[in-house]
DNA sequence: CGGGGTTGATGG
DNA sequence: CCATCAACCCCG
């Protein structure tokens, strides 16, 4: 069977530039069997007749390996949606003055509109648009920012998801930069199979709007964090498209990551070997935020966006209500800054 | 931090 | 007529 795979990877386009690693693997293995089922010799004869029966051009899959400023990400033309995008955080990437408020969702020019979704796919869908390259992991460049806004880098993702516990894994990985040097993320989404009434398993998902883009059951995240002693600390995440509450731990939803290569159809870390990884985990806690730390941090968002004084007095007393008089030294110092570019606009 | 929505003015 | 955009509102 083994030989029977290398033949078809011989033969597609896609493997081109493994060629030569093949042809060598491919005498190697002449010199262990007595009877090779095929010669060498007639694979240059069937790339001539697969020139001829694909007269018309080799069939392309639009979005295939696309590369940004800031993340890089496989395109499945057929679903609407990411297959994964990949990212690389440092302390440096992190940091900056990049805003969402000057990006916005749009097709991504690269891709033809036949294949690609449109903002009015998502618009009452019940359904909303979720970042899987975070616009918060590009703070550092407006225009990383703004491409992590366009729509191959999308899914339909419940909002309470989206807005809660995907928000804080977001958080969590961004954390992960204070202790590791670099760290690789993956994500993207996932069509979890499941068995129905009938004893029988599907794979079933909804589709939105006129262009039909996919609503994955789940999401997954892969997580590589790179110790200054050249160690891979590696998380894997499976996390269901749907409200998930405080209650729920994030390891929880912890998997091998041959759990996600096996549902999504690619390997996503080929040359890292798995003597060296360690569970991040075991090293790290993998903790979320509390509930309590997550909502002081939008308590302190719509402080340091308020329009004007009267809007930001009305925040600070709603958010000093909330934390029964007791603001932290942080937010009354966004407090103050605030107050102090109003005033100096006026 | 992550999102949702409405309205009104504009312009081809 | 539809598309775009800024301003404004709201939520956890």
């Amino acid at each position: 069977m083994k030989w029977k795979s290398a033949k078809y990877l011989y033969m597609h386009p896609s493997f081109s530039g493994m060629v030569v690693g093949l042809l060598s693997g491919i005498i190697g293995y002449k010199t262990l069997c007595a009877k090779p089922h095929i010669e060498y010799e007639e694979l240059p004869d069937k790339k001539r007749r697969g020139k001829e029966i694909l007269k018309y051009g080799i069939p392309e899959r639009p979005g295939d390996l696309m590369f940004y400023k800031n993340h890089v990400l496989s395109y499945n033309a057929a679903s609407r949606i990411p297959f994964w995008v990949a990212e690389h955080l440092t302390k440096d990437s992190l940091s900056g003055k990049a805003n969402r408020k000057f990006s916005d969702f749009k097709p991504d020019p690269s891709i033809e509109n036949l294949f690609m979704s449109e903002n009015s796919d998502y618009w009452n869908s019940g359904w909303s648009r979720g970042h899987m390259a975070p616009a918060g992991d590009n703070k550092h460049d407006q225009e990383a920012m703004d491409e992590s806004f366009l729509l191959t880098n999308i899914v339909p993702q419940d909002l309470s998801n989206n807005a809660g516990f995907w928000n804080r894994l977001e958080m969590y990985c961004r954390k992960l930069v204070k202790n590791y040097d670099d760290v690789r993320i993956f994500s993207g989404p996932v069509m979890v199979p499941e068995t129905d009434q009938d004893g029988n398993i599907y794979v079933k998902y909804r589709v939105i709007g006129k262009n039909h883009v996919a609503v994955p059951t789940h999401l997954f995240k892969v997580i590589v964090a790179d110790s200054a002693d050249s160690n891979q600390f590696v998380a894997a995440f499976l996390v269901p498209n749907k409200p998930i509450t405080f209650e729920r731990k994030l390891r929880d939803y912890q998997v091998d990551v041959s759990r996600i290569e096996s549902l999504i159809g690619f390997r996503l870390l080929p040359n890292l070997k798995a003597k060296s990884m360690k569970n991040l985990c075991n090293n790290e806690g993998c903790n979320l935020i509390s509930k309590e730390e997550f909502e002081k941090i939008f308590l302190t968002s719509r402080i340091k966006n308020s329009r004007n004084i009267k809007d930001l007095e009305m925040q600070w007393k709603s958010a000093t209500e909330q934390l029964d008089g007791k603001p932290s030294k942080h937010l009354k110092e966004a407090y103050n800054e605030a107050k102090q570019t109003l005033q100096a606009r006026n």
